[in-house]
DNA sequence: AGATCCTATGCATGCGCTTGCAAGTACTGT
DNA sequence: ACAGTACTTGCAAGCGCATGCATAGGATCT
């Protein structure tokens, strides 16, 4: 059998009062007497009371409440990879010095995050945060009909009315490739990510395009998923043909570690002697001294700060047009690229 | 001004039945006629109705109820780890295929573990996961006041009644030792944890039981945090003695690279020609080639999957006594240790 | 002292749903 | 045909809290 949880109206007996009384001691701008909210916050310590948040959001269902239930959804995917990880860790530290608490759903595809979202809408929450992944127009719709604002993290949808935060990836691409061309690499190879990973591919896309502008022709170009086997594995390819490349550029670091690991460890080749290697993103493991891995660094806090706070904005004015946020990555230039134009001795 | 949402009333209005119809016909086990249940969940889908959890859970606090708010508390730390990061993921799948949502609270120490689980008893959870942290005598007598499964994942406390799910860590610890110890080596040096982290200590207790067995002496001891820089900055205090170790056992993974790295890049040594090196949990990035660190390894599916069948029977059973399962640890052996007692050669 | 105003409090209602109970319906066997 | 049974269904009572409204005190002013 059951016991029955301790309720405002225990509170309110204990303290001699009504349980109006308790549910105003609760509520910061209630109008209630200093002597009565400390005589009530006593009662309720003794007892070990703690209001139930889902009766409160219940109540507060009523329309046009303010408190609603306090609940954010985070769609989550590709947890494997160290860079999101991590952001989930920022956004959970933001989302709840905002006394917000975190949702989380992990999906496995894009096409999981329609459901996952309705699920998530059943618990009421306040508003959604989706992690480099997207969601239909048609779900799009649903949230704002609902009323319930979104930001999409890391991704967008051309063309979708919906908040998003993203790094600029076709200028970082181009910065990644203004890099290597500029310090005199002529057999410049990509390795690209899946034709379904927009992120992906709009790093690819800038670097293409930079090429192009340049002059330059692409050397090769390999496909990786974003898992270090899938780098590993390109890398191999990479360097088995009879004609290297002078400079890989990865769309993720975790894939340029795996070419790293696949040329240094298994072919035994140098870097930056043999071939400069640039990756994106700048997770930790690109600043460990035996990779030294230069990447294009995302301002990840700001980008989170900034997702949280479009969110907090969006609630207040559910009507205002949705923000698309871009960032400009930075070049963080290490050891793994050749700094400048070396001698023909560098040529295999 | 708030748009009222649907409820099960326009539901019902719209199927020609009444509210109590429509509950039940989202209710799998109710009694309601084939016919009926299909026609409300017809009018339902075109009326885009989804039954509100929120009120769902309100309405079954009444005592002795059965379903619940489907809510599961998981708090969480040392997220910058990849080991744990994955274990989110993992954890989040397994605790969604079992139905229920998944709120993430994250802390920095030890300390705010206790208010943690009071914010999310505010929701009102179904039961809590806590990873890699523990929490107070006191705090588990008022979980266990309040009929609420917890379950420690990766750490236990010793004399506290509740369950745990954890890898033998002193096992472990002497696995790994034994191991450096019947390959030769004389001067095994240790990298620690901070003496506040049980399960860290564990391992190097392990560690220095097997070695005062075999009647090798500890070569010496440095200290970590648990991350890679600390790692580095041990493995950087290690060789920069006059007198080298010959091997070097890491509590964690992450501190291991650490170490190799520094060794490897900064200081131009060679493993395992120069000293065998150790870890513990098996991370991803163990098996890169370019580390091929041998560690212990975790079942961490396993434990998750146990971790979540024992939430789940501790909550069918409120009175069970608690479970602390244990799990063997699997030396994984990998290039980082020489295989066997070498000749002077090796030594420096 | 009386009128006026403001603050503090209690009462009562409802948020959307589940569920015990009673009533209704259909079906079975004799 | 009628009692007995098994299913369906609606009614209504909460779940724990927030809040509009009315009211009771004070405090302030004239």
């Amino acid at each position: 059998m059951r016991k029955r949880s301790i309720t405002s109206y225990d509170v309110a007996k204990a303290a001699g009062v009504s349980q109006s009384a308790v549910s105003r001691a609760f509520s910061p701008n209630a109008s209630i007497a200093k002597a009565t909210r400390e005589r009530v916050l006593e009662a309720a310590k003794e007892l070990g009371y703690q209001p139930n948040a889902i009766a409160r959001s219940m109540s507060s269902a009523r329309i046009g409440a303010q408190q609603k239930t306090g609940l954010i959804g985070v769609i989550f995917t590709r947890f494997e990879d160290p860079f999101f990880a991590r952001m989930v860790a920022d956004l959970s530290r933001s989302v709840q010095a905002c006394g917000w608490q975190m949702l989380l759903f992990t999906v496995d595809t894009h096409s999981e995050v329609d459901s996952a979202l309705n699920t998530l809408m059943q618990y009421k929450i306040d508003g959604a945060i989706i992690m480099s992944t997207i969601l239909s127009d048609q779900m799009a719709q649903t949230c704002r009909a609902r009323e319930i604002p979104v930001v999409l993290f890391n991704q967008s949808v051309e063309g979708l009315d919906v908040n998003s935060v993203q790094i600029d990836n076709r200028g970082g691409g181009r910065l990644a490739t203004e890099c290597l061309v500029e310090t005199g690499h002529d057999r410049i190879a990509v390795v690209g990510g899946e034709t379904g990973d927009a992120t992906l591919m709009a790093r690819e896309t800038g670097f293409v395009e930079y090429l192009l502008e340049a002059g330059v022709e692409l050397f090769i170009r390999e496909e990786g998923n974003f898992t270090f086997s899938s780098g590993r594995e390109a890398g191999l390819r990479l360097f088995s043909r009879r004609e290297s490349p002078d400079a890989v550029f990865c769309v993720s670091d975790v894939m340029a570690l795996g070419v790293l690991h696949a040329a240094r460890f298994e072919l035994g080749l140098q870097v930056p002697q043999d071939f400069s290697l640039l990756g994106f993103e700048d997770i930790p493991a690109a600043e460990w001294p035996g990779h030294s891995l230069s990447t294009i660094r995302q301002p990840t806090r700001r980008m989170i700060r900034d997702a949280v706070n479009i969110l907090v904005d969006n609630m207040q004015d559910l009507d205002s047009s949705p923000r698309r946020e871009r960032y400009k990555g930075t070049l963080i230039l290490r050891e793994s690229c050749r700094k400048r134009n070396l001698p023909e001795a560098t040529q295999r």
